[in-house]
DNA sequence: CTTGGTATTTTGCCAACAAGTAATACCAAC
DNA sequence: GTTGGTATTACTTGTTGGCAAAATACCAAG
C-alpha cells in the first residue's frame, strides 16, 4: 500500500521544516507539536515520520519515537515526497493552458477525462486554482479560465500592482521589524549574488526571491498586503517557472535585495521603501524591453 | 417543479440588467445576447424568461421572446429570485462565525447536518467562501475560518490597505477615465446625498458604495487593483450589512464622492487621488474612535 | 505533565447509476 | 443574418453503500 497523499505532503513539510530551521541532529521530532504546526492531526505525521524513517531521513529513538538525523537533509526528499500527484497535475494544466493547449472554457469532465483524474482530486486542484485566481467557475456548467498573466500587458501590471503595495507594507504603521528572519533572507539573498545563483534551477530561484519580498511585507503586520502579494506571487510562479531567467541579472537583483534588507536592519524604512520601489520599477523596464 | 438555482439567479441578474441600465419599455430580451452576457446557455435564460414572464415582470412578445415591460422593476423580484438557497446560507454560516456560534475548525459533515444542505450545494458555498477568502481548507479533514475581519484590528487593516491602492489606481499609467460610467455613480451619489440615503436599508447603501469605488478602481485598467480593491470588499460586505450605519456620516461621505468624481471628471486625477486618500483616511479615524 | 502507543469514532473519497438540466446544434421564419 | 423554437448531446448532481484514513480519545510509561 503506498503511502498517502496526506502523507507524503506531511513528510515534504517536515524535511522543509528541518532544513529551514537547521535543526540540530538529535532532537527529538514530537508527533504532536509537529500536527498542531502541520495543522493535521497525529495520524499523517506518524505515517509520514514512518515514510521518513524507511527512507533514512530521519531515525528512530530509543523508547519511541524519532530524532533528526542531519539537518542539511537532500532537498530530493521533499520533493520527491511532494510528487504525489495533484502537484503534477495542477503545474500540467496551468502550463498546458499557458501554451494554448486548453480552450478559454472548459468543463470538469473534460479535465477528468484529459489527465486522468478522479472527480475528487479535481475537486481540490480546482479549487486551489480558482482561490489562486486563474480559473473561475461559470454560473451553468463548466469552468472559464481568467486571463491572468498570458498576456504581456497583464504580467506588467502585476509588477505596477507590486509597485504600489510593497513599498507601502514597508511604510505602514504597524510596521515591525522581525530582525531574525530578515536577517536570513539577507545572508541567503547575500549567498546567491557570491555564486549560489548558478546552481539553483528556475523553481528554487523564484522560491528563493519570493519568500524574501513576502518575508519584508510579513513585517507590515497587515493581512492584506500579505495576501495580496502572495497571491500575485503565486500567479507569478506558474509563468517564472517556464521562463529563461538570466542569471546575470539576478546577480544584480540579489544584491539589491541585500542593500533592501540593511536598509530595514539599520531602521531606516523610508529609504528602504524608496529603493524598494526602485528595485521593482527596474525589473518592470527590463522586461517591458526585452 | 420549482424552478433551478440557476435560473432563479439568472433571472435576478436579468431585472438587475434591465434597473441599473434603465432598459426602455418595449425592447426585446435577445435570449442569445442575455446567454453570452451572463455567461450561460440560452436554456437558462429562456427558463429565466419564462419565469420573469409568469410572474408579470416581462412581456411576452407577439411572435415568441419576451420585451422589457418597465425599467422600474420592483427590486424584490431580483430579492426573490435570488433566495434561491444558497446565497442565504453562505450569509448565514458567515454571519454565525462572526457571531461565534461556529468554532475555528469545522468539517463538511458538520455543515451538512447543520444546515441541512447536500454535498453538492455545500461544495459550491465552501467553493465561494474560500475564494473570497475568509475560509480554507485544511491539508486533512476539515476547513478552518481564517481570522479575517473578524478583529478591529483587520477590519482597521483592510482600510489602511484600501488606503494604499484606491488613490494608486487612480494614478496608474493606464488609467483611462470612462465618463459616462463615473457620471452615472457620480449622480448616484448625488441623490443619495440629497436624501435618497434615508430610504435604504445597508445592503442597498454598501451595494453602491462599493460600486462607486470599484467603477474608478476599474479605471485604472489593470486587474490586480480592481480585483484587490474586490477581494477586499467581499469580505467587508460580510461585517458591514450587520452594522448600523449611521446615516449622517453616510451623507458626508457620499458628498464626500460626489467631489471625487468631480475632480475625475475634470480631468485632476492627482487630485482625485489625494481627496480619495482623505476619505479613506476619515473613514479610518472615526471607526477607530466609535 | 509530556510523550509515544493504541483503540475508537468520524470523515471524506470512491464507484456507479439515475435523473434532470445546462450546453449545443439544427431548423424555420422573418 | 437574426431571432425564437426544438431536439440532441453531454454534463453535473444526488443517490447509495463500502472503505481507507484522518481525527480524536484514551492509556501507559517515564
Amino acid at each position: 500500500m503506498p503511502p498517502t497523499q496526506l502523507t507524503r505532503q506531511v513528510a515534504a513539510r517536515i524535511v522543509d521544516y528541518i532544513r529551514a530551521e537547521q535543526v540540530a541532529a538529535g532532537t527529538r521530532l514530537v508527533e504532536r507539536t509537529l500536527a498542531d504546526q502541520l495543522r493535521v492531526s497525529r495520524s499523517p505525521v506518524r505515517n509520514a515520520l514512518r515514510l521518513l524513517a524507511d527512507s533514512g531521513a530521519v531515525a528512530e529513538a530509543e523508547r519511541g519515537g524519532y530524532t533528526v538525523l542531519d539537518a542539511d537533509l537532500p532537498l530530493d526528499l521533499a520533493e520527491d515526497a511532494e510528487d504525489g500527484a495533484d502537484e503534477a497535475v495542477y503545474l500540467a494544466i496551468a502550463s498546458d493552458r499557458l501554451d494554448g493547449a486548453l480552450p478559454d472554457r472548459i468543463t470538469e469532465s473534460a479535465l477528468v477525462r484529459q489527465y486522468g483524474l478522479t472527480p475528487a482530486q479535481l475537486n481540490r486542484i480546482l479549487r486551489r486554482a480558482s482561490s489562486e485566481g486563474w480559473i473561475e467557475r461559470l454560473p451553468g456548467y463548466g469552468w472559464e479560465f481568467r486571463p491572468t498573466l498570458t498576456s504581456e500587458q497583464s504580467y506588467a501590471d502585476s509588477y505596477r500592482f507590486r509597485l504600489t503595495i510593497e513599498p507601502a507594507a514597508i511604510l505602514e504603521p504597524t510596521f515591525v521589524l522581525d530582525r531574525q528572519a530578515i536577517e536570513q533572507v539577507r545572508d541567503q539573498q547575500q549567498r546567491l549574488a557570491d555564486g549560489a545563483i548558478h546552481e539553483l534551477d528556475n523553481v528554487e530561484l523564484f522560491n528563493i526571491n519570493h519568500v524574501f519580498h513576502e518575508t519584508i511585507a510579513e513585517c507590515s503586520r497587515n493581512g492584506f498586503f500579505i495576501e495580496a502579494l502572495r497571491r500575485v506571487d503565486n500567479l507569478r510562479r506558474l509563468v517564472e517557472y517556464r521562463r529563461r531567467l538570466p542569471r546575470d541579472r539576478g546577480v544584480v537583483r540579489c544584491r539589491e535585495h541585500v542593500e533592501i534588507a540593511d536598509l530595514l536592519l539599520a531602521g531606516r524604512q523610508a529609504e528602504a521603501a524608496e529603493r524598494m520601489r526602485e528595485h521593482l520599477s527596474s525589473v518592470t523596464t527590463e522586461k517591458t524591453v526585452s
